[in-house]
DNA sequence: CTATTTCGGATATATTATATCCGCAATTAT
DNA sequence: ATAATTGCGGATATAATATATCCGAAATAG
């Protein structure tokens, strides 16, 4: 019951794109690199991203990663389901039909009220990630990052791009 | 991102005990015979329930495991949580400070926009289980059990604690 | 066309979850 | 007292998953 380490990478890449210019491709060594990452690793995430259809891929030369789409229209759920799954955090195994006193599957309509209370919850989770897109994300970060950071940032990216 | 296998196995303990006449102990034998499953294991989940005191034992024959306190008073949330572990899901490791572009680690004085709307939604998730008690539990299951089963477990049940 | 860059699937390693086993302490029935 | 029952905790074995790396194929710039 946990998420992965990589959610963290995947969804810091992500505002990192919508933070710079409309278009930006930013390769997974240069990602790798700004947050002091394993490239292969960070590479895997991105690539989870892209199978998702929240990131565009460019190969080759001046290639990288890009959002497919304007930030507003990615979700915090979407990013967290491209990376860790989306699949019920429960899974039922039907134990109450097991057992001496389990009698014909025909008699079981519907999953019973274990079921519906966890899967319930889960989907408030949901609900609430899916409230939550990357404008609001950067929004928040850009209040809450230190302006020397934004403005180190902002040259590193700049020494990066140029001498390529 | 999911719940140990244990969990429905916990719940469904703590449901049986609290259908059966208050105050009734079931040793994990039993248990594991009425569900068909690993005994040891059971006994294993049957344990975190004790610890997190949700459950109390008793040694020796006739002695196994009852409910420490009335089924209203014991939520949905506390039993996931005696299981799967209290953890906060998302766990960040702060690489916004690490790479070319961090700055001072006092420059940074609270969690960002992303740990907070992922925290929140687990806090939504919380709220959700806590809502929910094995009272609870219980009516919906008494309702939707099929009565030729709710009949098989009482024979069954009357004849092993007899028998013993 | 060719050299370079970059992604992406296949592969290896580490960590965690699952499952079992056994000795010990506590309790009870006889 | 004694023997039988039962939970507890640690040690261990196995299976599943998460983490990390490697290398070939695809795409592009020149
Ligand atoms: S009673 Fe509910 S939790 Fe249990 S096996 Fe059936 S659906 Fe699953
Ligand atoms: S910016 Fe947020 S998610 Fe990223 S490291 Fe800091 S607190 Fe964690």
């Amino acid at each position: 019951m946990k998420h992965s380490e990589g959610l963290e990478w995947a969804i810091h890449s992500c505002s990192l794109l919508a933070a710079l210019p409309p278009g930006t491709c930013l390769p997974s060594k240069l990602l790798a690199e700004f947050f002091d990452l394993p490239e292969a690793y960070l590479a895997k995430q991105m690539q989870k991203l892209s199978q998702a259809g929240i990131v565009e891929t460019r190969r080759g030369p001046r290639g990288g990663y890009g959002l497919a789409r304007p930030s507003a229209d990615i979700t915090l759920l979407q990013m967290v389901e491209a990376i860790d799954g989306d699949a019920q955090h429960f899974r039922c195994t039907e134990i109450r039909r097991c057992g001496p006193t389990g009698v014909a599957n025909r008699h079981y309509t519907r999953p019973c009220g274990i079921a519906r209370s966890l899967w319930k919850a889960e989907a408030a989770w949901r609900e609430e990630l899916n409230k939550v897109n990357l404008a609001d994300i950067n929004r928040m970060g850009q209040a809450e990052t230190p302006p020397e950071q934004i403005a180190k940032a902002l040259k590193w990216f700049q020494e990066k791009l140029a001498g390529a």
